[in-house]
DNA sequence: CGCTATATGGGACAAAAGTAGCAGACAATC
DNA sequence: GATTGTCTGCTACTTTTGTCCCATATAGCG
């Protein structure tokens, strides 16, 4: 039985019951007890989202942890223009939506599932439960909130400091794993702080100095040590 | 009797004790008892800057975290070239340096005395020990590291979308609380992403429509509604 | 007072980034 | 295979930002 929930606008699939292994995957959660474990299961709830889906938006209050299984999610933020602006990649085993849950103010970014996500949610009150109960789990959401901080700076320097050119190429060699990037301009120009037609120039040129080779949504990366050098200079 | 540590680069004065009425009095630590406080305060050490002085640099191993009683510090990142970038004030209550200890990577900030600074520094083995024993610092922790993470994405929103022109106007209006902005050029441009002569040039433009005067070293904010005109659009 | 370091003013120029507009190419769907 | 929507290519133009450089002003200090 699949259906929608309207508190968090996913896809529940109520039959699959959250397992005490499936939250064991979960980095932060490597260190607790399988009796926790299965508590802490039980307060969770599955959530689904199919690729675009919006599933949290800018400014609204928020339900819980989220914690991805499957799937990428993309933060972002958005101008009054509409320019959009990522802010990270939430990658499987990783968690987003810490923020307003511990400062207690609305939602600083939108979330969208980049393809189909899989998510755990843990509500407020169950996490904060836990980490009274287990300080070595307060100790992993320090850590991974410092990996974030850490991760924004890094975004600081690049806007701050670095050329579209730079930034471009420096997406495409952490995007293109396996030679080739999927990614519309659009999303490289989102990714890199700029804007549609920018991102195309630079692209057309990086291709002109065959270090790219451009296809409808995808840019096979020819030449990764010449992308290399010009994220050096 | 003042000594210099040549551990932390700062002024020691080993006569005066850390009392816990002086911990009680930053925000993260009021929710311990008094006997907490007293040991705390027992495995903290004193440090004080002058200004203009380095507390931390880039990559550097870090003591342990560094809480602001009097004075501000600032935070910023450095480029190849030089140019600086600032991600942060800190001002007296506030912590600084939680990154590099949680993640346990090298300190990704410089952090420099802006004025003459007076800090208490909790080493990393007390502070671990003080969230296992306390889970309500744990949270008042987390929420710290949240409003920094919240700052942060401010700062990113303010590179992508903004220009020179309404980040200026912004850290006028952020900066001149009293009407006049004690900051040199160079100051301004570093808060705001930008090279001297940029902010320089805003400057000017601002003073022809009016808006402030120049000093040297401050600004003189004329017209604080004609800057958050600026800023708005 | 003269020296020095720092702060500022400002011109000329170069490069980067953004805007506007539109045509064509491609993919998916009916 | 026609249609629709998305994605891309490309040109012309404007604005913004950055670089280089040097003159001048100001504060502090011996």
């Amino acid at each position: 039985m699949v259906s929608l929930d309207h508190h968090t606008n996913c896809l529940i699939e109520n039959i699959s019951v959250i397992t005490s292994r499936e939250l064991a995957s979960i980095s932060l959660f490597t260190l607790l007890d399988e009796q926790t474990l299965v508590d802490t299961a039980r307060q969770m709830q599955r959530c689904i989202y199919r690729p675009g889906d919006h599933i949290l938006l800018e400014g609204e209050q928020t339900p819980g942890l989220f914690f991805v299984q499957r799937g990428r999610v993309r933060l972002s933020c958005t101008a009054p223009d509409g320019r959009e602006q990522v802010l990270a990649l939430v990658k499987s085993g990783e968690m987003f939506n810490a923020v307003p849950l511990f400062d207690g103010q609305p939602n600083p970014t939108n979330a969208r599932a980049m393809s189909t996500v899989q998510t755990l949610l843990l509500p407020q009150k169950a996490l904060f439960h836990l980490i009274n109960q287990h300080p070595d789990l307060a100790r992993a959401l320090l850590r991974e909130m410092a990996e974030q901080l850490r991760e924004l700076v890094v975004l600081v320097e690049d806007l701050a400091f670095r050329s579209v050119r730079e930034r471009l190429a420096r997406q495409l060699l952490y995007e293109a794993e396996e030679g080739t990037a999927e990614l519309t301009h659009q999303e490289l120009a989102e990714r890199t702080g700029t804007v549609r037609e920018i991102a195309g120039r630079a692209l057309r040129q990086f291709a002109q100095e065959g270090l790219v080779q451009l296809k409808r949504g995808r840019v096979i990366v020819l030449d990764r040590d010449g992308l290399l050098d010009i994220v050096g200079s």
